[in-house]
DNA sequence: CAAATATAATAGTAATACTATCATTTAATA
DNA sequence: TATTAAATGATAGTATTACTATTATATTTG
């Protein structure tokens, strides 16, 4: 794997959009304002006629960008999970201890996403929101293994992988280090939504709970 | 024989339908021929003039029956959670080891469900690969507060309890049994679908594999 | 400045997710 | 059996969505 620690950007698969937004104003315009829009009334009621109003372009613009409404989500998606990786792998960067090392990987992925590391203003709590909320659909879609065929999913795979390998390296004799790193990290968006839709689902209500809820889980399924 | 699976009628709540499906032919047509479209093409593609063009009916007649194709996925849901719970109890019924009962409750979860037991004759595997494909997008709705509201998940926020009861049996000093037993039942779909799209990032490929993983995760967490 | 490129303005299309109306068939009941 | 009520079918229509196409106008670059 190459040093994330060198780039600060998140390199986001080309196949997620047909012009970078990265490249200009009103690229960056469209994903600032879509992840306003999307975090305000959700994906479905979001769509490029009502964002072009709001950033004050046209719909034909829009469309040169993005393919369509689903692929932006899953350009914000890859944003998302790029600025966790990065948080995640400075924040653990030269910790010798490989159980520390684990629980501090899993405690950023609760915290918010810094987004300062982009080309974008973005709130990360909007941004945390918006997966909550939606990143289910983002992969729970048709189309899903041509997208993942093409490299769609390839930082968040990244990320489970990186959570996988902390884990063999807390306990290699582990067998599920895969579906338990996957489980983690689905429940770092899961365990939120259910806070806030279904309250009475989950005990944790916090950021903090969270990371006692998944320690204990690491800790004893690990370390016993 | 009558064996007292066919006796068994999963109560829906009645705001997820207009006219009871159960109460007609054409009701039943409408269930059964959903869930193979459904199970065959994904929601998305999914709508009532497909179906109606299937069962030899008409748009206006579906409408009859449900208000849109999202609550007939909510009713579709609840079915599968409704045969779920049902296996559950039965399995675990009379069992005295509060772990044993819980590690049942659990592989139960994992099984095909019995559709022999409803008015439909549905195939369990169709059933089980919708709610494993399509139940994220039933929850994660624009409306979900104010379905949740009017009962439409009862059926699973049942299930969810008693399983978390039964983690309670086992360990009362566990702080986290909601969000354990959210995250079990929320995996005893997602693992499926992470091996049917995800291949890599689970190491549960089979229904015994699952078992093993969450049996070992369970009995750590909660024994140690 | 000319040429290339990006964006805007406008129009149009096919499909979707319904709603409305009325005719007809089927079932219930007196 | 006749009458009525309920269920279903046939048909039409609407607003919205998710695009595509075309042409005009800016803006950038060589």
């Amino acid at each position: 794997m190459h040093n994330i620690l060198s780039n600060l950007r998140v390199d986001i698969n080309s196949s997620l959009y047909l012009k970078d937004p990265e490249s200009s104003q009103l690229g960056i315009n469209i994903v600032k304002s879509s992840i306003d829009l999307i975090d305000a009334n959700g994906i479905e009621e979001f769509n490029f006629k009502k964002l072009a109003r709001v950033i004050g372009s046209t719909e034909s613009s829009i469309y040169r960008y993005f393919e369509n409404k689903h692929r932006l989500l899953l350009y914000i998606s890859s944003l998302y999970w790029g600025i966790m990786e990065f948080q995640m792998v400075v924040q653990t960067n030269n910790m010798s201890g490989s159980l520390e090392k684990l629980l501090k990987a899993v405690e950023t992925l609760f915290s918010t996403p810094q987004t300062k590391c982009t080309s974008f203003e973005i709130e990360g709590q909007k941004l945390r929101h918006i997966l909550n909320s939606e990143f289910v659909k983002a992969y729970h879609h048709k189309l899903v293994d041509e997208e993942n065929e093409a490299g769609c999913f390839s930082i968040y795979k990244r990320l489970v992988s990186r959570l996988s390998e902390m884990i063999v390296e807390v306990n290699s004799d582990y067998s599920f280090s895969k579906s338990l790193a996957s489980v983690i990290i689905e429940g770092s968006l899961n365990q939120y939504f259910l806070s806030e839709h279904f309250h009475n689902l989950t005990d944790c209500h916090s950021k903090d709970n969270l990371y006692l809820f998944y320690k204990d889980l690491l800790t004893k399924t690990l370390m016993s």
